[in-house]
DNA sequence: CCTTTCCGCTAACACTGTTAGCTAACGTAA
DNA sequence: TTACGTTAGCTAACAGTGTTAGCGGAAAGG
């Protein structure tokens, strides 16, 4: 029963909503909290602030997702498939093994800084979707694709095992590392352009030893 | 009003006093919020916790933070002014900069492995302690370690001062990237040993090319 | 028509960070 | 001693958080 104005102006809202309600409600709810996260950082995104978002009360949510870290570790694993996207198409275009490690560093990069709220939710330490309970397969994404590269570079150089493996996490190492040492933005090389060309000489210089 | 120098010793003691006591309880807050840290992780941290645990109401802490944040923030200093210690030990412990590039790699994979807590406050990314408004000089210490032994190492062989600079954020970042790869124990590495065994395989690789 | 299912809601619980404002104890001066 | 000002440390509130129990009403089935 309507007793009032405001509750017949939001039955109204509510009414408008069903008219042009979407299909699937759990993609609009990971939509909603990529918007949320890009535009105020993962640590403000609410419950509430979703339901508020997709126009439907907070228990919704739940219907859908066990938690609100159950939220930010799907949208870990959205930005692991979309950075796994682009090494598949790097793995098309680059058969060198070489000029393919040069753009895998790359990719890595400009992933990392033109989507920084998945980076920081599927790399960042300590973060609620990640830890040692939350396993993800995909977190190797890169380093299989690097160590590709790398077993098909020793293959004509006669590398053992082991050794193809430690390149494969220096070379993850090193441009994980750069990357997130980057993104801190505690050091001071503050040029964006310096810091790539960190990264370029030093995936330049590691190469040449591979 | 004071009449004689005795009395204004007598009013110097009790502002001494008054001045140390705050101290004491704004390092007593400190040590049990790292104990709290220790204990649940930071996600975890409440002022009300830290208010049950020295026995004081809220209000009480808010007279030596200005927020939680703060008090985390402060939490991280104190891990870079723990690492920065080992670090100085190591550099009066080595003098051959070869050797002091293996020990320091050593005492920052300790560090990172001893102090989890500290480690993720300092280097987790999207901390609530951390970020691009909250600057720490003291973020560097690691790197100008670095940076020391390698410019030594540099004066021997006659390279010039960018490849000094790509040098340190190369070892800078292999060493970091690593240990944070294997701090979120997502990599199907389990065995520690194996982890380390890794990063010395990559540091003597790293060395051998300098 | 009545009954059953179930969607989506309200309202609550137990927390969180933060602060306004009071009380009582303290040091100081008369 | 008494009176006064300072201030330490308290209570209680505000506005928010994640999460869930339970209810109402609409739709579906008979």
């Amino acid at each position: 029963m309507l007793t009032s104005l405001g509750e017949w102006e939001e039955s109204m809202g509510i009414l408008e909503r069903k008219i042009r309600q979407k299909e699937n409600m759990r993609t609009t709810i990971m939509a909603v909290a990529l918007q949320l996260v890009k535009d105020e950082g993962w640590q403000s995104l609410s419950i509430r602030k979703i339901a508020d978002a997709i126009e439907y009360s907070v228990p919704v949510i739940y219907d859908h997702f066990a938690n609100k870290e159950d939220i930010l570790f799907e949208l870990s694993l959205d930005g692991f498939r979309l950075l796994q996207r682009t090494l598949e198409k790097n793995k098309r275009a680059y058969p060198d093994p070489f000029q393919r490690l040069r753009a895998y560093a790359d990719a890595y990069w400009n992933f990392a800084f033109k989507n920084p709220e998945y980076y920081q939710l599927m790399y960042g330490l300590g973060m609620p979707c990640s830890g040692p309970g939350k396993i993800k397969p995909e977190f190797n994404t890169f380093r299989d694709h690097i160590g590709d590269a790398i077993e098909e570079i020793a293959q004509d150089k006669k590398k053992d095992e082991s050794e193809v493996c430690f390149r494969t996490y220096a070379f993850w190492s090193v441009v994980h590392g750069l990357i997130s040492i980057v993104m801190m933005r505690c050091s001071d090389i503050d040029d964006s352009t310096m810091n790539k060309k960190v990264l370029d000489e030093t995936v330049e210089a590691f190469i040449k030893n591979l």
